[in-house]
DNA sequence: GCGACAG
DNA sequence: ATCTTGTCGC
């Protein structure tokens, strides 16, 4: 596990956020396809919080594409950089995920993250934010619509609709199961719509969920709950912090 | 102006 | 995201 501070420079307010989306939004590449699905790496990052601790923990584990068996993982832990705010969750999380996508031991591949790529207000979601910091081919599956307009897919696994904000499609509603609410897919970085979408169904043989997604998941919260006792052993009831046993 | 709003 | 028990079903 590596431990992260706020990068230097990070936006502190919601205008200057806004303003590095609008900058770094013309950096994204749409005209590849994307490396096939079912082969080589697929990696999946999440990240999870303790607000009043002020932790992140994320996590980033990597899949062999046509078994979806872990092949690799690690985690970072860090302060919170950023507060909650619609359209700016990439400042909160990405500071922590790329320490941990950093710690990987081997090239990551796809990169699946829980959110939103093309799929927002100034088409600059989470999953193209990381995408253009570290070039990787990046796709966003999000489990709710966010503020986009879709009509309901057929009911069978595989079948999907526009993800529309008006009349421009954003992303893909897409039915992962039969019968189980759609996920909403877009392109983050270096990948084509049908290519995230043909992804995310290789990702998804039994749950709604990506396999990357659900690992991902399950080892950020575990991260975090290793790292919240850590700094509660670690801090009196005044909130003082103490110096870390040295070993 | 007010409410909604990925995680 | 997070607060949270049992419960229905494969």
């Amino acid at each position: 596990m590596t431990t992260v501070g706020v990068p230097a420079g990070w936006p502190a307010t919601e205008e200057e956020a806004r303003a590095v989306q609008d900058e770094l939004r013309g950096l994204v590449v749409l005209d590849e396809p994307g490396p096939p699905p079912g082969e080589g790496r697929v990696t999946g990052v999440d990240v999870a919080y303790d607000d009043d601790l002020d932790l992140v923990a994320a996590a980033a584990v990597v899949l062999d594409a046509a078994t979806l068996e872990p092949v690799a993982e690690a985690t970072a832990v860090g302060r919170v950089s950023f507060p909650y705010v619609p359209g700016l969750l990439a400042f909160r999380e990405i500071p922590t995920v790329r320490a941990a996508l950093d710690a990987l031991p081997c090239p990551p591949g796809v990169v699946v993250c829980d959110g939103y790529g093309l799929a927002h207000p100034r088409r600059f979601g989470l999953a193209s934010h990381l995408g253009v910091l570290t070039g990787l081919p990046a796709i966003g599956v999000a489990k709710n619509p966010f503020t986009f307009t879709y009509a309901a897919p057929g009911p069978v696994r595989g079948s999907c609709a526009p993800l529309l904000a008006g009349a421009e499609e954003v992303g893909r509603a897409l039915r992962t199961q039969d019968g189980v609410k759609p996920v909403f897919v877009s392109v983050g970085h270096r990948m084509s719509l049908d290519g995230a979408v043909a992804h995310t169904l290789a990702l998804t043989p039994r749950y709604r969920l990506p396999e990357t997604t659900r690992r991902a998941d399950a080892l950020c919260r575990r991260a975090l709950r290793e790292a919240a006792q850590d700094v509660s052993g670690r801090r009196g009831q005044d909130g003082t912090i103490r110096q870390a046993p040295t070993s």
